[in-house]
DNA sequence: GCAAGATTGGACCAAATGGTCTAGTCTTTT
DNA sequence: AAAAGACTAGACCATTTGGTCCAATCTTGC
């Protein structure tokens, strides 16, 4: 008998990532998290022999790939940087609507709340600058210079980064929506 | 005898800001808060009744203060509202630099993560409303006005919470001396 | 069909958590 | 100097925390 058909691992990898980010990672205890994933404490310290640590960098990666996948979508399609942003921003507030206003930002939440120690605050730098250069590379591609697209690619991180923030505080996306129009008039 | 001068309480409400700041709330315990600060548990629940909760929201209380104080000193003396955000956004980044890159920004983090439950989100949200608006006010001073004041004291404090946060993970303060620049080209 | 490894279930644990309570000590007022 | 209230000190508590461990149960290759 298997469970909702998603593995253990990835059962706890996606209920991992969805209380860290709505409720911090030091918020969140550990009976908490395995009863909302319906899995025994046994089988987290199988799949992740550091337990809850372990699972936070999973997490972390987790949400970092589905951010790039929106990230392209919104790029990929766009004839320049500035139309992308815009279907970016647009997308984010969905996401940010349908969520109900009650979670943090994935960036944020993922990369920069989390276990103390290097391990951790290691990989969360890499993953950001992946995420960071990833984006730049989409400016370089729709033809800005390279220092230019680093910059813009940077921007907007950081504004759309603050503005979640922000716009969870408000519980409206309406920031998150203005957010190209303001940075790029 | 006397403590070193500032009362218990102020004490109390200095090292949860600093420790709050640091390393979050929840990740801060109420041992290593009171170890810190010199202070029993007695004192604490004199003067907080609702304990470290209470703590929070005066915590945030002083760091919105103390936020708007750098404000004003940046805001003040400068000619235009673009000289006023340059302005703040070099103290920002000297303080971020003393603070050795170790402290979340202060809007976000005291503002932002805290016990669950209303009381505190609301007070949180009408606190952040207060900063910003006393942000409009200067640009509206210095001759904005009142709507893109209001867009600008938005898109300001978006951006310098996005930076700091960013900043942080990478150590390095360049990220929020080029803010300005970059919003108001 | 059986043996070996992968996976699960959950009892169990020490440590830490936030919080209560009361006995004592200062400080202030009269 | 006596009484009243503000404040401190810290022992104590129930609960929860993250983590260990091992017996039982599934898979899988032979």
């Amino acid at each position: 008998m298997n469970s909702p058909l998603p593995t253990t691992r990835d059962r706890l990898i996606a209920t991992a990532a969805h209380l860290f980010r709505r409720n911090g990672y030091h918020a969140t205890g550990l009976s908490e998290l395995l009863s909302a994933a319906q899995v025994p404490k046994g089988s987290l310290y199988h799949h992740f022999p550091d337990g809850k640590s372990d699972l936070a960098i999973a997490a972390a990666d987790w949400t970092a790939a589905q951010f790039i996948r929106v990230m392209d979508d919104a790029f990929t399609p766009a004839p320049d940087f500035r139309q992308g942003a815009t279907t970016l921003c647009f997308k984010l507030a969905k996401l940010f609507d349908l969520l109900e206003a009650a979670d943090a930002c994935p960036i944020s939440a993922l990369l920069f709340d989390g276990p103390e120690g290097e391990p951790f605050r290691t990989h969360a730098d890499a993953t950001f600058n992946r995420l960071t250069r990833h984006l730049a590379a989409h400016g370089t591609r729709l033809g800005l210079p390279v220092q230019t697209a680093t910059d813009q690619a940077e921007l907007l991180v950081v504004a759309i980064q603050g503005a979640w923030t922000i716009a969870r505080a408000r519980r409206s996306s309406d920031l998150l929506r203005a957010l190209p129009a303001r940075l790029f008039p």
